[in-house]
RNA sequence: GGGGAUUUAGCUCAGCUGGUUAGAGCGCUACGCUCACAUCGUAGAGGCCGUAGGUUCGAGUCCUAUAAUCCCCA
C-alpha cells in the first residue's frame, strides 16, 4: 500500500463497480419504506459548476445514508431543456459556423438542429456528476422534453385549459427585445440604476397655461393618453376634466384622478402611457383610455411615433428631450435612482408591451400550496425560507406562460380558420373539434421552460400513467436546491403537485446557499473566478471536495471555496488512508468470526473508544435526521482524527505488537476492526470512494460498503472506564507539557512519581503501561501524598501531584512561577464554581444534572488548588 | 419602503432545544523524519462572541434598540 492516498487510482474503479453491480438502481419494493429524491435538472446548456457539486453532494449523502438504512431508495437523474438559453446557444452556433439565422433554416429544421445539439452536449453535465460519486439511478434518466414529460406537459395544459385556469388575453407583459420573447414577472430582475427625472410642461388645450409632469421615460410620451393626479390632491383637484395637449404629437388628453398616483412623487402629476407601463395599463383599463403602442418588438419606435418612427428607444429619448428643450417645455432634469427591469438571461432592459399571451390563473391554484407550508405539511429547512415563499405566493399575479421561441413545448392549442374555434388537445388533432374543418393551425408559441419543470416530481415517475413508481415513490421525500430558484421552481412544483396529484410533491425542502470564491465574491464567467469541480476533484479527490463543500457549513448559508480548506480534507483522506494501512497491517492474521465482545478481555482504552464510537454514531444519525450534514461531518472528523487516530491507535500499539500477550492482542485487533469498519460505514455517505477502498480490504466484508447496513447506535456505555481514560489522557498530556517546556528530548525516558490517595490513583495504576508508553516514562512510582521529591519539576492534575526528577533542568524560581500560574487558573475556576453553588437560586432552579456537574468541578479544582498550595509552600521553605 | 441573513482567534467558519474552562481548519511559535501518516506528531501563543440595554439562578445562544455588510421583494 502506498504511503499517500491517491484518489485517481480508486475513484473510477469503484464507480464503475457500483454501476455494474446495479447498486444505483432501485426497483419498486412494495410494502417497503421508500425514499426518493428527484435531481434539480441541470440545463442542457450548462457546465457543471461548483454549485452543482454542492447541491448533488447533499443529495448523494442523503441517498447513500438512506440506502444503507435499508430503505428502498431512488434518486432520479435528468436534464432541463432550458428554452431561452438553449435556443440562444444554438442560434449563436449557427451564426458563427454557418452565418445563418434560425429563420434561414425554418422552424422544423432549427428544432432538429437543436435536438442534435442536445444529443451531443446536453447530457455531459449529468455524466460529470459521476466523477463526484453521485449514486443516481441512470436507468431512469429523464429529460423535460422526452416523450413522457411532453405528454405530462400537454395533459396538464389541456386540463387547466378545460378548467378555465389557462386563458389567453391582451395584457401588459414583459418583453425582452434581445431574446424576442415575453417573460414572466420573476424572469425580470430589478436593478437599481442612476437615471434622470425629467420635468416637462404640457400646455392646456385652451391655451390657459401649463401643467408640469415628471417622468423617467420621456420617449413614452408619444403614447400618452391621459395625465393623472391623486383624487385627494387639493392642489390639482380643480383641474379635473380639463384637457392638455401632449407636445410633439399634439394629442389632446384628459386630466383624470386615480388612487395610484403618489402625491409626493415629482410634481404629483403623471403622464399615463397604457401601452408601455404596467401601472399605466391598469389606470388605462379603469378609465377606458386608448392604448397607443409607440415602441415595437425590436425596441424601435413604431409608426405611431410619427417623426420618431424607426428610432431606437434611447436615441428617441435623447431627441425628444432636445426637442422639448427647444420648445421651452423642459423645466428641469433631476438625478434619480430607480429600479429598471432587466431580462434575467441577457440583462437587456425589458420593455413593457401590450400583447396577446397565454396565462395561468393562479389564485385558486395557490391555495393548497400556501396551506401546505403554513400547516407544516411541507417544511423548509432552514425554516426562514418558508416566509419568503409564503410572501411571494400570497402576492402572486397570473403566470404568463407563452414564449415566442421555437425550442420548447409547443402550446397544444389549435385555431380553426373556418369556424374560429380555439381548442386544446393532448393528441395532435387533424381537424377542428367543432366544425370538422381541417383548416386548423397550431399556436406558434412554446411554453415557459418552468412549466415543464413544475411537473418534474411526478412526470419523471411516469405521470400521467398510473405507474407503480408513482404509486410507491410519490410524494418524494426531500428536494435539495439553492434559494435562488424557490420561486421559479419550488413554488410551482408545489402548486402543480397539489393540483394534479392531490398531494405534495415532497415533504422537505432543503435549501443551501451559494458557493463563493475565496474573497466572498459570486463566481461568474466575466470575473473568471469560477472553480471547476472537475479540476478540484483532479487536485484533491472527489471525497475531499465533498467534505470541503459540506463540513462546517450551516444550512442555508453561503460558503467560500478556499483552497486551503480543500487541502485540509485531502489531508484528512490521507490520514484515514494511513490509519487503515496501520489497521490492515495488524489485521492480517485476524478473523472476526473467531471472536466476540463477550469472549475478549477489553482494556480501558477499548471500552473508551467503543463508547466514543457509539456516541459519534448516535450524534451523526441525529444530525442527519435534521439535515445537519455540516455538523455531522465535523463529528466524524473529530472522532476519527482526535480520538481514534491520536489516542486509540497509539494506545493499541503495544498490544498489537504482541507486547502484552496474545489475549491482549486479540482484544485490540477485534476492537480496532470493529471500530474501523463501522466508522468507515458512517463516513461512507460523505466520502464514498476511500471508504469503499478501505472497507473492501478489511476482513469479513460484503459486496459493497454502499449496501452495508447503517450502524445503528446501541446503548453501549462505559462511563467509569471513560472517566478513567480521561484521567489517563490528562496525566499523559500534563507530563508531555512539562517535557516540552523543559525541552526534554522526545526519545528520552524519564522518571515520574505520582502522588495521590488510593482512590485517585486507582484508574491510573490500572493503566500504568499506557501512561508510561505515551508519556515516555521509564520509571513510574505511585505514592501516598507526601513530600515533594527533591530537584523535581511538578504539576498537578485533579487530585494527583506529578513529580519529574529532572536533575539539572530544575530552576526553582521558574518552577514557582509555573506553579503560581497553574494555581491562579485553578483558583479562578474554583471560585467560579463556588460562586454558583453559593447561589440559592442556582441550587433550586437549575436542573440537578447541572448542579451536580458544578459540584464535581468544585471538588476537582479544590483538590488541585490544595496540592498546588502545598507544593508552593514546600518550595518556599 | 417591506422582509431576511451575517457580524465569534490574524484568515475562513462551527457552536443544534440557554448551563463548555467558547471550538475547528489554515496561519503563527518551539521541538521532533519514534517501526500508519512530515498531506505528519507533540506542546503552545492567540478570542471584553459588532455595540448598548433587557429577560434569566445562568446569555455567544432568547428579547429590544443600534451600526456595518450582503440578499430578496416592491
Amino acid at each position: 500500500m502506498a504511503k499517500t492516498y491517491d484518489p485517481k487510482k480508486v475513484e473510477d474503479k469503484w464507480y464503475s463497480y457500483w454501476e455494474e453491480k446495479g447498486f444505483f438502481h432501485a426497483e419498486v419494493e412494495k410494502g417497503k419504506e421508500s425514499f426518493c429524491i428527484v435531481i434539480p435538472p441541470p440545463n442542457i446548456t450548462g457546465e457543471l459548476h461548483i454549485g452543482h457539486a454542492l447541491d448533488n453532494t447533499y443529495q448523494d449523502i442523503l441517498v447513500r445514508w438512506k440506502r444503507m438504512q435499508g430503505v428502498n431508495t431512488l434518486w432520479v437523474p435528468g436534464t432541463d431543456h432550458a428554452g431561452i438559453a438553449t435556443q440562444a446557444r444554438v442560434e449563436d452556433h449557427l451564426r458563427t459556423t454557418e452565418g445563418k439565422t434560425r429563420h434561414d433554416l425554418g422552424r422544423d429544421q432549427f428544432i432538429e438542429r437543436t435536438w442534435a445539439w442536445k444529443e451531443k452536449y446536453g447530457n455531459q453535465i449529468l455524466y460529470q456528476l459521476k466523477k463526484l460519486g453521485a449514486s443516481l439511478d441512470w436507468e431512469r434518466e429523464r429529460f423535460t422534453m422526452d416523450e413522457g414529460c411532453s405528454r405530462a406537459v400537454r395533459t396538464v395544459f389541456v386540463r387547466l385549459f378545460e378548467k378555465g385556469l389557462i386563458y389567453q388575453g391582451n395584457y401588459n407583459v414583459n418583453w425582452c427585445p434581445n431574446c424576442s420573447t415575453t417573460l414572466s414577472d420573476i424572469e425580470v430582475e430589478h436593478e437599481k440604476e442612476k437615471g434622470k427625472l425629467y420635468h416637462l410642461k404640457y400646455p392646456f388645450a385652451d391655451q390657459s397655461g401649463f401643467i408640469q409632469i415628471a417622468t423617467t421615460r420621456p420617449e413614452t410620451m408619444l403614447g400618452d393618453t391621459a395625465v393623472a393626479i391623486n383624487p385627494e390632491d387639493q392642489r390639482y383637484k380643480h383641474l379635473l376634466g380639463k384637457k392638455v395637449v401632449v407636445p410633439l404629437v399634439n394629442r389632446e388628453v384628459p386630466i383624470i384622478a386615480d388612487d395610484y398616483v403618489d402625491k409626493e412623487f415629482g410634481t404629483g402629476m403623471v403622464k399615463v402611457t397604457p401601452a408601455h407601463d404596467p401601472n399605466d395599463f391598469e389606470i388605462g383599463l379603469r378609465h377606458n383610455l386608448p392604448q397607443i403602442q409607440v415602441i415595437g418588438l425590436d425596441a424601435k419606435m413604431t409608426e405611431e411615433a410619427g417623426p420618431y418612427s424607426q428610432m431606437d428607444r434611447y436615441d428617441c429619448r435623447r431627441k425628444i428631450v432636445a426637442d422639448l428643450k427647444e420648445l421651452g417645455l423642459l423645466v428641469k432634469v433631476d438625478a434619480h435612482e430607480h429600479a429598471v427591469g432587466q431580462c434575467y438571461r441577457c440583462h437587456t432592459v425589458v420593455e413593457p408591451l401590450i400583447s396577446k399571451q397565454w396565462f395561468v390563473k393562479m389564485d385558486t391554484l395557490t391555495k393548497p400550496a400556501i396551506a401546505a407550508v403554513e400547516s407544516g405539511e411541507i417544511k423548509f429547512v432552514p425554516e426562514r425560507f418558508s416566509k419568503q415563499y409564503l410572501h411571494w405566493m400570497e402576492n402572486l399575479r397570473d403566470w404568463c406562460i407563452s414564449r415566442q421561441l421555437w425550442w420548447g413545448h409547443r402550446i397544444p392549442v389549435w385555431y380553426c380558420r373556418d369556424c374560429g374555434k380555439t381548442f386544446a388537445s393532448v393528441e395532435d388533432p387533424s381537424q377542428c373539434l367543432q366544425c370538422g374543418s381541417n383548416r386548423i393551425e397550431q399556436d406558434p408559441d412554446v411554453l415557459d421552460t418552468w412549466f415543464s419543470s413544475a411537473l418534474w416530481p411526478f412526470s419523471v415517475l411516469g405521470w400521467p400513467e398510473k405507474t407503480p413508481e408513482l404509486e410507491h415513490f410519490y410524494p418524494t421525500n426531500v428536494l435539495v436546491t439553492g434559494f435562488d430558484i424557490i420561486f421559479f421552481w419550488v413554488a410551482r412544483m408545489i402548486v402543480m403537485g397539489y393540483e394534479f396529484m392531490g398531494e405534495k410533491p415532497f415533504g422537505d425542502v432543503l435549501i443551501h446557499g451559494l458557493v463563493r470564491d475565496a474573497q466572498g465574491r459570486k463566481m461568474s464567467k466575466s470575473l473568471g473566478n469560477g472553480v471547476d469541480p472537475l479540476d478540484a476533484i483532479e487536485e484533491y479527490g472527489a471525497d475531499a471536495l465533498r467534505m470541503n463543500l459540506v463540513i462546517g457549513v450551516s444550512p442555508g448559508n453561503d460558503l467560500r471555496f478556499v483552497p486551503e480548506k480543500a487541502e485540509a480534507y485531502r489531508n484528512f483522506a490521507n490520514k484515514i488512508w494511513n490509519a487503515s494501512r496501520f489497521a490492515l497491517m495488524h489485521l492480517k492474521d485476524f478473523d472476526p468470526e473467531e471472536h466476540s465482545f463477550d469472549s475478549l478481555e477489553l482494556s480501558t482504552a477499548d471500552n473508551w473508544i467503543l463508547s466514543r464510537y457509539q456516541f459519534a454514531a448516535a450524534e451523526l444519525t441525529r444530525l442527519m435526521e435534521r439535515y445537519d450534514m455540516g455538523e455531522g461531518a465535523r463529528v466524524l472528523y473529530n472522532f476519527i482524527w482526535s480520538e481514534l487516530c491520536d489516542w486509540y491507535l497509539e494506545l493499541s500499539k503495544p498490544r498489537l505488537y504482541g507486547r502484552r500477550g496474545e489475549k491482549a492482542r486479540q482484544a485490540a485487533q477485534y476492537v480496532l476492526w470493529y471500530v474501523f469498519k463501522h466508522t468507515m460505514q458512517l463516513l461512507h455517505p460523505y466520502m464514498p470512494f476511500i471508504t469503499e477502498e478501505i472497507w473492501q480490504s478489511l476482513p469479513k466484508h460484503g459486496p459493497s460498503i454502499m449496501v452495508a447496513p447503517w450502524p445503528e447506535p446501541t446503548e453501549f456505555a462505559a462511563p467509569d472506564q471513560e472517566r478513567a481514560m480521561e484521567e489517563v489522557m490528562a496525566a499523559v498530556t500534563a507530563v508531555r507539557a512539562v517535557r516540552s517546556e523543559k525541552n526534554v528530548a522526545p526519545g528520552r525516558k524519564i522518571t515520574a512519581i505520582f502522588q495521590g490517595n488510593a482512590e485517585d490513583l486507582g484508574g491510573l495504576k490500572a493503566n500504568e503501561g499506557d501512561i508510561r508508553n505515551l508519556a515516555g516514562i521509564g520509571d513510574l512510582t505511585f505514592q501516598e501524598p507526601g513530600k515533594k521529591p527533591a530537584k523535581s519539576v511538578s504539576t498537578v492534575v485533579g487530585g494527583i501531584s506529578i513529580f519529574l526528577p529532572l536533575a539539572g533542568l530544575v530552576d526553582l524560581k521558574e518552577e514557582m512561577q509555573r506553579i503560581k500560574r497553574e494555581l491562579e487558573n485553578a483558583q479562578k475556576e474554583l471560585q467560579r464554581a463556588e460562586q454558583k453553588l453559593a447561589n440559592e437560586d442556582f441550587i433550586t432552579k437549575a436542573p440537578k444534572r447541572v448542579v451536580e456537574k458544578e459540584r464535581q468541578k468544585r471538588e476537582a479544582y479544590s483538590s488541585t488548588v490544595k496540592q498546588l498550595l502545598k507544593l508552593l509552600q514546600e518550595m518556599q521553605n
